[in-house]
DNA sequence: GTTTATTTAATACAAGTGTGCTAAAATAAA
DNA sequence: TTTATTTTAGCACACTTGTATTAAATAAAC
């Protein structure tokens, strides 16, 4: 009867072009004529798939958080491997080293600045901290249980530490790509790891 | 002949009420007509202030990093204070510990995710990192010269590392307030300083 | 080929935007 | 009181916004 659309996947691809969107023009720039114009689509098109703009900014945020926790879920330890490069490239996951991740984050950090002040979006900003929370609060304990780690750390204030340094790091590098490089962004990432060692 | 109205002081006014509807409605919604609303003025004496919309966000914007580098410059050290105690105040001062900092920080987030998308913005933005690049710089040096901090530590890595878990807390905070409280906040600061020390 | 449910396109509408313009009001020196 | 100047108020304009509505196109099922 219908068309054969996969509605899954073309909510996806219109979500993926609203970051396009965000990146280029800024969240209060993706407007749902916009949006539908970059997807090659009509504004009704656009709105049968989601039914207001904000139905359609809520799941391209959550996409957001869906492909980090995707790539992260990936990623295995094999036993031969150095565990600080290990745990080195599983936080690089969720810094802005690449054209991906850079876009992620800049759509993250336009959506953060929005949830200040739109109630509803704060659940899901929230279960974005604790995933990440949790997820270097089991890098730090890998450390200690490898008996790699210092003795005496505080897991929950490590935790915050680095928690703050992964995300201060990663919104100095896109505000300010020119004074805190890709390069110093890695080398301050690891000299920070390294500090928790013995 | 004319009427005596300080300009600077009615700019810095309206300036201080557009940080109000920034934090209450977010950027997108600091609309001249909502300004002028909530300064008790019409749009058109909000227009012989600020020739635009722009301009006026602007002074907005560089009124926050004014306050913060003027509150820096009135703090003095006195020989009988400790140390730590001396710095971690001064670092608190562009923490969101009180809901003066706390309103320019959320401002600060604000505008920053505009910076992204906006190049009129970037040099201010530069220009606000740079300061505070520098501020901790100073930090770390003087507990060098001090020498009450622990021997071969990179400046230059300790000042980036210093950076990003202040702006880091700071965003945590005022994202997630319940998951990184006020206390744990100071906690973490204090944590990371003593770890620099001997 | 006809039917039918799904998908797309196009338009309309009310609300809100920045900004330009004009003239009134307020003020304090002359 | 007069007058020059600053400050204010209000409206008009063109434009953009989200959303609702309606008609058209599509392709599988009968």
């Amino acid at each position: 009867m219908p068309k054969k659309v996969d509605h899954q996947k073309r909510k996806i691809q219109i979500a993926e072009t609203t970051w396009k969107v965000i990146v280029e023009e800024g969240l209060e720039q993706a407007t749902v004529r916009k949006i539908a114009q970059a997807s090659d689509l009509s504004v009704g098109a656009v709105r049968h798939y989601f039914a207001s703009q904000s139905e359609l900014l809520h799941f391209s945020m959550e996409l957001v958080s869906e492909r980090v926790i995707q790539r992260a879920k990936e990623r295995k330890y094999s036993k031969e491997q150095d565990p600080l490069e290990f745990v080195t490239e599983g936080i690089c996951e969720v810094l802005p080293i690449d054209e991906e991740r850079k876009i992620e984050m800049e759509v993250w950090l336009a959506f953060s600045a929005k949830v200040l002040v739109d109630k509803t979006l704060q659940k899901l900003s929230n279960k974005v901290y604790q995933d990440m929370h949790q997820g270097l609060k089991n890098v730090v304990q890998a450390l200690q249980l490898l008996e790699i780690a210092k003795e005496g750390l505080d897991l929950e204030l490590e935790v915050n530490r680095l928690h703050a340094i992964v995300d201060g790091m990663a919104m100095h590098h896109l505000l300010n790509p020119d004074h805190l490089t890709h390069e110093e962004m890695i080398a301050t990432l690891n000299y920070h790891l390294k500090s928790l060692l013995q």
